[in-house]
DNA sequence: CGGTCGATTGAGTGAGCTCAACTTGAGTGG
DNA sequence: CCACTCAAGTTGAGCTCACTCAATCGACCG
């Protein structure tokens, strides 16, 4: 039994009150803030970068489950050890708090502990997605589907205004281990997406989207009618 | 935003009090509990029979995100509407319980809502298994990880005994849906267990293992040394 | 400039899918 | 009790989408 959690979007006021509480740790791209099996003893929250989770097979298969952004919350976990590991896709910083710090943490704010479950809700419905991408759709599906919700999640970072373009801080490799893919399928669909104009590079590393509505029918299914 | 919870396992002092307060429900064989889109405006438990959730894409294409059994719950979700939707496999019974009441109860035991975290922490884990599934594993990979996961929640449900044999409540394209496949590969990767010796079918819908190590072997991606 | 690393493109392969035939088993009625 | 029906499961044959392996491109950097 590996209970983890991820968290997403807490409460402005609430975030300034954990940094009081917490230490602050900068990280450099490629490296780990934990490995697969170590102990749960630390809460983090992001504020700057971005990092990878990930999950290894024993032959080096890789699932990438996740990616955070600053706001993200990650490793609310009650016992046990971390299933999956974190690295930084780029310069990151991070505040950590122990386990008593935060659990006296949450004695004191008492709302927060619905609000952290309704976060945990709310990673759980982004998994269920994230199932339905990896057990049924197809190459195309999946890339569009992962560049909507990275636009989305950069819109709502922006307090919900409307854009048009997004980074991607990681690498087509991770792209792959997290849509269930090989590197090189992924270059082929953002390819082929470039091709129909649905999207643009406007950098090696940031795409614009210039036909939301047709993307969008893609990551459904809604595709070749 | 489609917040959603499934939990399981709650203490059973707490099963006998919520009893109490709901109302109880007999489901038929693939009967709905609700569909996808439904408000969500009830709490649930399962007290008899199994249960499937799914999503559905636009094109008929399904994926089961998971299974529920007796002492199983579901629909914990502050708001917003049901992202799936929950059928019967067989003749079931479930005790529900309005928003309402279900918030005053957690109110009147403060400690469940800590323990509501931790199962939905202990779901995410189990979501989070199942990417690395359907994203990363083989076709006999995925269902001798089925067949494990099954036989552990038996073994779960009996106190932890130990078990040899567990039930296949749901047909074999619910098998496939769940696990990414067809049901002509489930069938082809079952007739490969079994011709392997790894398991028995003791009925049509009943597995016997017959050599667990090996089992765990091919689940895990350490097989064909 | 060469060197290196990530990304792209190409050619051929294969695991799992599709389509189809056949088998099994659970009901149902004569 | 057996014949019939119908749905579920199994097996076979060929195909396809994404994979593997390999070559090339391109950006960054000493």
């Amino acid at each position: 039994m590996r209970p983890i959690t991820i968290c997403r979007s807490l409460k402005p006021e609430v975030l300034a009150d954990m940094r009081r509480l917490g230490t602050m740790q900068r990280l450099k791209s490629g490296q780990p803030v934990f490995h697969e099996g170590d102990p749960a003893r630390r809460v983090f929250m992001l504020t700057l970068g971005s990092l990878k989770i990930y999950t290894l097979l024993g032959d080096g298969r890789r699932q990438v489950t996740g990616f955070m952004f600053p706001g993200d919350f990650l490793g609310i976990s009650l016992e046990g050890e971390y299933a999956f590991t974190i690295e930084a896709l780029q310069s990151a910083e991070l505040w950590w708090f122990s386990r008593p710090a935060f659990d006296s943490f949450i004695e004191a704010h008492p709302s927060v502990e619905r609000e952290l479950y309704r976060m945990a809700a709310h990673e759980l419905a982004a998994a269920q997605r994230q199932m339905v991408l990896l057990g049924r759709k197809t190459a195309a599906e999946r890339l569009a589907s992962f560049f909507l919700e990275l636009l989305k999640s950069q819109e709502q970072l922006n307090g919900g205004r409307t854009e048009r373009q997004f980074d991607l801080p990681m690498s087509r490799l991770d792209i792959a281990d997290y849509l269930g893919l090989t590197k090189e399928t992924v270059s082929r669909m953002l390819s082929e997406l470039r091709s129909r104009g649905l999207i643009r590079l406007e950098q090696q590393n940031r795409i614009e989207v210039l036909d939301r509505e047709q993307l969008e029918d893609v990551a459904g299914g809604n595709d070749e009618v």
